[in-house]
DNA sequence: CTGTTATGCCAACTTACATCA
DNA sequence: TGTGATGTAAGTTGGCATAAC
């Protein structure tokens, strides 16, 4: 500020309680006033009509400000609510991801098993249900997740009606669908491909890529 | 009708001062 | 009592709208 306004700042008061009070009273109803009622109410108060238009200015800053800062807060509760629930989804695919590792493990023993006995796959699986039979896999069972709306439900009454040697691998995905996690809705599951594993999403950002990868 | 200028208002930023812990 | 932090009245700047010429 230049030497000539510093002189004239010397002279400044801060406005009284009264006078105040009565600006907020009516910044309350109109944050911004008609020259008119500038006027008036500087004759109201005994201020120069160029001070209560700056007090008016100089409030709508503020609350503008206080808004700002209150917006900030929101939005960083919002960000740690959501990356701590990203944390818990995360840890939850990686059990996910586990169990199904595992199912696939033991399908593909299975397989191996039933080759070396020298009973095909299909045939094996034809000898238990006629009604199966259509929808069973040629040579190596899939696990057929997708995101046909009945999710892990249509699944697991498959599995369940297979043969001794895939109990348990039954049982896990019966597991799976108990386990609360996931409510096995298109949602949820449409992310995974026919032979269980999940796609790529498409996304560029680096963070969520991870959580997919 | 169009371009220019003056005026006023405002937001955003800054300064200087008062007040308080 | 000195000092740094904070609040605030007022100054500065630049953009925009409007009216007068």
């Amino acid at each position: 500020m230049k030497n000539k306004n510093k002189d004239k700042n010397k002279n400044r008061k801060r406005f009284s309680d009264e006078q105040i009070k009565s600006l907020e009273s009516i910044f309350q109803s109109e944050s911004r006033l008609e020259p008119r009622r500038k006027v008036q109410v500087a004759k109201e108060l005994g201020l120069q009509p160029r001070q209560v238009a700056i007090w008016f200015q100089n409030k709508r800053a503020r609350r503008k400000s206080k808004q700002l800062e209150r917006d900030y807060n929101i939005l960083g509760a919002s960000y740690t609510a959501l990356a701590s629930r990203f944390e818990s989804l995360k840890k939850e695919k990686q059990a996910l991801a586990l169990k199904v590792e595992k199912i696939t493990r033991i399908q593909l023993q299975t397989l191996k098993a039933e080759e070396c006995e020298g009973v095909p796959a299909a045939a094996a699986a034809a000898t238990n249900s006629s009604e199966t039979i259509k929808t069973k896999p040629k040579s190596r069972p899939r696990i057929l997740i997708q995101g046909s709306g009945e999710g892990l439900g249509f699944m697991s009454d498959e599995y369940l009606g297979m043969e001794e040697a895939d109990e348990e691998a039954a049982k896990l995905m019966s597991d799976m669908v108990e386990d609360g996690g996931c409510d096995g809705s298109q949602e949820d599951w449409g992310c995974l491909d026919s032979d269980g594993v999940l796609f790529d999403q498409p996304s560029s950002d680096c963070q969520w890529w991870d959580f997919w990868a």
